[in-house]
DNA sequence: GTGGCTCCATACGGTGCCGTATGGAAGCGA
DNA sequence: TCGCTTCCATACGGCACCGTATGGAGCCAC
């Protein structure tokens, strides 16, 4: 058997799918294993305690939500089209895995990983605007309001979805009001 | 005694308190019963169920921190000033009981709180961009990029303050952005 | 001062979760 | 074939919470 084996990785993909249903509650042993139809005896002989397995769930979201999308947008040349895309995705796909872990910020471990995708995401944006000719400084601030709008349209789209309307003018209107 | 008893009002107050403090799951019976220096008979007493404490704790809230608010500012004469007191309040003193809220959106009652508490506060807000002279739908537009900007900085300063800097400088910066 | 009302304490059963202990089935190498 | 490792089932104790049943202390009316 491998290092990582492959049972533990399906651990993994089922709390990451029930951490986007149910948040982090959901992330517990015991549905888990009821809905992966094993036992706990199967859980514990792959992580010591439920702290590992959401400890992993984030990192695993980390790599494959965070880092992952950033490195990919990061080959678009134009830092107008990049942002674009970044901004685009709170309208067209919202990051439900994203705001179901804002939701659980209270986790010591969910806390940093939040943090140090708020951190990146926006060193990134303020990169962009830097070379749309921005101060250093403003360029910050300028990421900062667009990241913020982001993370609260993400939270419209799941909370108050009639609320927002039309997506696509209000990301019209988004991309004209911030990236001009 | 009042209709209204105000052992139940003490039983209110806390569990607003303990809202902010430790989010939904802390408006529990036992926990709120030993913070308060009582016990469980007490509570039950004055409520049906737990589901009637919450329900009365998120009414609660919508008085004082939504439609409170909503109406002390109604009386600014100037629109732009009215969008400023509403936008600093996120940078000044951060809704940490709303945030609180959104974390407990499963909740159907809280849900519905929330989507009403944001139709509200967009609609207050389009009606002060109208007054600057926007049309009808971009005024709207406006307002729910300006709420959703409120709404995620809100977050940041929970989640990731550290990634947030100057408080007034940006709320300065988000002011000439958003209102001009 | 007695009956009734208000308010709360005590005590109990139930539920859903965590973590541990232990045994057993299946596969694999010698 | 035999022993070892891997993987999981079973069974248990513990904890924190919800809700109910019941009794009792205080107070007020009359």
């Amino acid at each position: 058997m491998t290092p990582d084996s492959l049972d533990r990785e399906r651990w993994e993909r089922a709390a990451l799918d029930a951490l986007e249903r149910g948040g982090l509650a959901a992330v517990a042993v015991e549905p888990l294993a009821r809905a992966l139809g094993v036992t706990k005896g199967s859980f514990y002989w792959h992580f010591k305690s439920r702290g590992e397995l959401i400890a992993a769930t984030v990192a695993r979201w980390e790599r494959l939500h965070v880092d992952g999308p950033l490195q990919a947008v990061a080959a678009i040349e134009d830092p107008r089209d990049r942002l674009m895309e970044l901004l685009g995705r709170a309208g067209a796909k919202p990051p439900s895995i994203f705001i179901r872990l804002l939701d659980a910020v209270d986790e010591p471990v969910v806390r940093a990983a939040v943090a140090r995708a708020a951190e990146e995401r926006v060193a990134f944006m303020a990169e962009a605007f830097r070379e749309l000719g921005l101060t250093r400084a403003r360029a910050r601030r300028q990421a900062l309001l667009a990241y913020s709008a982001y993370v609260g349209r993400a939270h419209l789209a799941r909370d108050a979805p009639q609320v927002l309307g039309d997506q696509a003018a209000l990301s019209r209107h988004i991309a004209e009001q911030l990236i001009g």
